[in-house]
DNA sequence: TCTTAGCGGAACGAACCATTCCGCGCGGGC
DNA sequence: GCCCGCGCGGAATGGTTCGTTCCGCTAAGA
């Protein structure tokens, strides 16, 4: 009986893979993600056949998410440098895991269609972010979206720092990297976002 | 018979070992380091009592090879600002992975006495890179030495894209990242360390 | 109360890896 | 030239980890 309560069974499963595989990497086991699903193992088996099919989704359930959050941000952001920001803070908030699918946008094999479909669009919905913020003059010209593929490799969470003051050096890291593309002429002008207002925006909404 | 022979076979041990651990981590098999350096297995056993004791090895000598470029940059660079950067670079230079130990200089797992007081070395050495470009003012006043460490954590090869193309965008990557932690007033005048000959001075001298 | 569908966790087998063991090749003594 | 060990490289070993499967239990419905 595919009723609701087994939607929410499987979303909880997927949710709880992200965050293990986002932590531990692709070759954390099963019995971790069982174990932060409060589920048996069996169950991941009874709905995914595989790892390798329960990585596949996991994979695909954040590609929705990111791009839902870049087109949250383009819509609800009305300055494309914010914008910008915003979508690469969300995607790196702390325990989402989000981030850490977006560099396998750039690997090559062949995945199933919906998977490369997916790839296809996170790519233009980023690229349509990075061009915004262009245009407004706020961004590097000589940026261009695979660079913020780049950022999000390497902004992952690298050590297992396993303190809570990782979530406050991470977004301390990604504040200096965004400085870093700003264009010269708006480095200056406008609020820096980081203020108590903004990590209130950047935080509010679990996914 | 300890000659010079038996020290360039421990070097060259302990550099492959650098090198695979910097690529597939520390939980990397010893038959890969054994493989790099041409040698058998065995050979390392009976140099080295155990694989921790390896690892601990090669920290040490990791550390004693960022000691000295951080000495080098300072004394061979006029500009503190180009001296941080070529600091950076030579430490992340491809294929050394002396970058990869500097993250663990965080960790307080006590490990042998030679090592707490190489830790003490290298926080020094990096604290007086980083107060230089302070006090010459072409490096923002709210950044510290722990920041650099925190560049360095994130800015390990996070993937094995396994492609030539890697040590290019990492070059790329740290330059947007300086970018960010350049000072207001600096970022604009000098030109920005990118030219042909500077990236040459990065390159030579392999470690 | 009896049945049974579905669950959680123990059990199984394969793969990996640190460490040890063994046979061979080669350099030095006679 | 021939023998003898020393030291080497790589195969063997034992233990651990993990993907996947199997089994006994529980709780809901009849």
């Amino acid at each position: 009986m595919p009723t609701a309560a087994t939607a929410r069974h499987d979303d909880a499963v997927i949710r709880a893979a992200r965050e293990v595989f986002a932590e531990l990497g692709m070759a954390a086991p099963m019995s971790e993600v069982a174990k932060r699903a409060g589920v048996g193992v069996a169950s991941i088996y009874r709905r995914y056949p595989s790892k390798t099919e329960l990585v596949e989704q996991v994979r695909i359930a954040a590609f929705r998410l990111v791009i839902a959050e870049a087109e949250a941000a383009r819509a609800e952001e009305s300055d494309p440098w914010r914008a910008l920001s915003r979508f690469m803070h969300r995607c790196l908030r702390e325990g989402s895991g989000i981030g850490t699918v977006l560099p396998q946008l750039a690997e090559q094999h062949a995945f199933s269609a919906e998977f490369r479909n997916l790839q296809q669009q996170v790519a233009e919905v980023i690229e349509a972010l990075v061009e915004d913020a262009k245009l407004a003059g706020e961004l590097r010209a000589d940026i261009d979206w695979t660079d913020v593929l780049l950022l999000f490799k390497h902004l992952n969470p690298a050590l297992p720092t396993s303190e809570s003051r990782r979530a406050e050096l991470r977004a301390r890291y990604l504040g200096l990297v965004l400085e870093g593309l700003r264009s010269e002429g708006s480095a200056l002008r406008g609020p820096a976002p980081d203020t108590a207002e903004w990590r209130a925006l950047c935080d509010n909404r679990a996914s």
